[in-house]
DNA sequence: GAGTGGTCTAGACCACGGT
DNA sequence: CCGTGGTCTAGACCACTCC
């Protein structure tokens, strides 16, 4: 087992595993007591994992009765929740794949500077590319990446591991929070273009800025996204 | 103070009145340990509330360095997190208003029955609504509500109160969670009339399915949201 | 009553940031 | 060094569901 993982980490992702590859929707997981006694975890543990689980929708939980596998099979279309697009489309069984259509080293504006809370480093690096799922383009995006942070960062290594691989593995940089926004808009020729699709139909602009464990803003990226094949979803909990 | 409040949400609530009304985003709140004390009560309920306000985007969590009220003031145009139309609009200090354009007893389709997991009752109400900001309409929704649950369910009191609020006061149905998914989409003629937006005009298209505590579902709502004046937000944390 | 999830306590130790 | 948030333990009692 790896060290470095929390101990409930490794229940969630054993969990998932499971959850995805060896249950069913509305099959019955093990009563919380019973996961404390197979992990050999305090009840805490236990329910933070599958708090996690519940957010990301892979689960319900019913007071009295026990904790279920979701039916996702509704969601076939789309989801995006914590997982990445890539982590995303191999869920639903889809081979994602990228293409970066442009590589370059720019000086920020007025707003990359606010939106990456740049200061004294204004280099960025802006990375255009086109994400499919089998071969089909799904959406494009415009990444920008503060070069005071991911120092020679080179073409090469992004075409050949994805992004939030490189951002811990050759930069040490963890993840802890995305911003994310969506909100309709249309299609401009450019980009209508490399998704065959019509100029003027109507896209899902997303807009997210993600965060390291200092709170450092590490990227800020804007994507379009086909309007007929991407149905964002979200859980709200109450209480 | 109300008994039936938890603690946690009791918490919750009055450092979200604080956050609101008395603190500037960067504020630093009271340390974990200094709100056990305040509140008289432990460390994990502590955590507890400051998870979610942490997931509703109020505050940020910096390790070692201490908790923090979120700049908000980026998000002016708009959000929706785990907060209703109508708060959410009070939030960004416009104030909301609905407009009942239809009410009427129907028998649910194929689609509904599924949607709303009916059984044997299969009558459902559907209430469109204008929902207006400052009396300028923002979006339009449709929403079937079983009549098996809500009995006898009339106009007028949708009309004074929020359908929420008359969920929980007239029928004791509490809300434990709702699934959304966004998609955009463009208005057809109907819609965009009662908007005052242009056919063809770009939108989102939400839909909305809400749980109670029981498990049922309780409402099924698609709505259409002006593109202009619509960014929906999401925060994803990570471990 | 037995078993489930929901809430809460009173500790412990760790990792990070600043002095 | 101290104070911060992050993780975890080993309990307790409650509310709900089903028999």
């Amino acid at each position: 087992m790896d060290k470095k993982e929390s101990l409930s980490q490794h229940l969630i992702d054993t969990l998932t595993y499971q959850i995805l590859n060896e249950l069913r929707p509305n099959d019955r997981l093990p009563s919380e007591r019973e996961l404390m006694a197979q992990f050999h975890v305090s009840r805490t543990t236990v329910r933070n994992a599958l708090d996690k689980l519940e957010l990301s929708g892979l689960i319900i939980r019913r007071h009295g009765k026990g904790t279920f596998v979701t039916n996702r099979s509704e969601s076939l279309t789309n989801l995006a929740d914590l997982f990445s697009f890539s982590k995303t489309m191999s869920i639903l069984g889809r081979t994602p794949s990228d293409k970066i259509i442009k590589f370059k080293r720019i000086s920020a504006d007025e707003e990359l500077i606010q939106r990456l809370k740049l200061k004294d480093n204004l280099n960025v690096y802006e990375v255009d590319r086109i994400r499919l799922a089998d071969n089909k383009p799904m959406m494009f995006g415009k990444s920008f990446l503060p070069a005071g942070i991911f120092t020679n960062l080179d073409r090469q290594t992004l075409e050949e591991h994805s992004m939030y691989q490189t951002f811990e593995n050759e930069y040490g940089v963890q993840i802890k929070e995305a911003d994310e926004s969506c909100r309709a808009s249309i299609l401009n020729e450019k980009i209508a273009n490399l998704l065959y699709e019509k100029v003027g139909a109507p896209c899902l602009r997303l807009e997210r800025t993600t965060l390291d464990k200092q709170g450092r803003a590490i990227e800020y990226t804007i994507s379009w996204a086909r309007a007929d094949e991407f149905n964002y979803r979200v859980k709200h909990l109450y209480r």
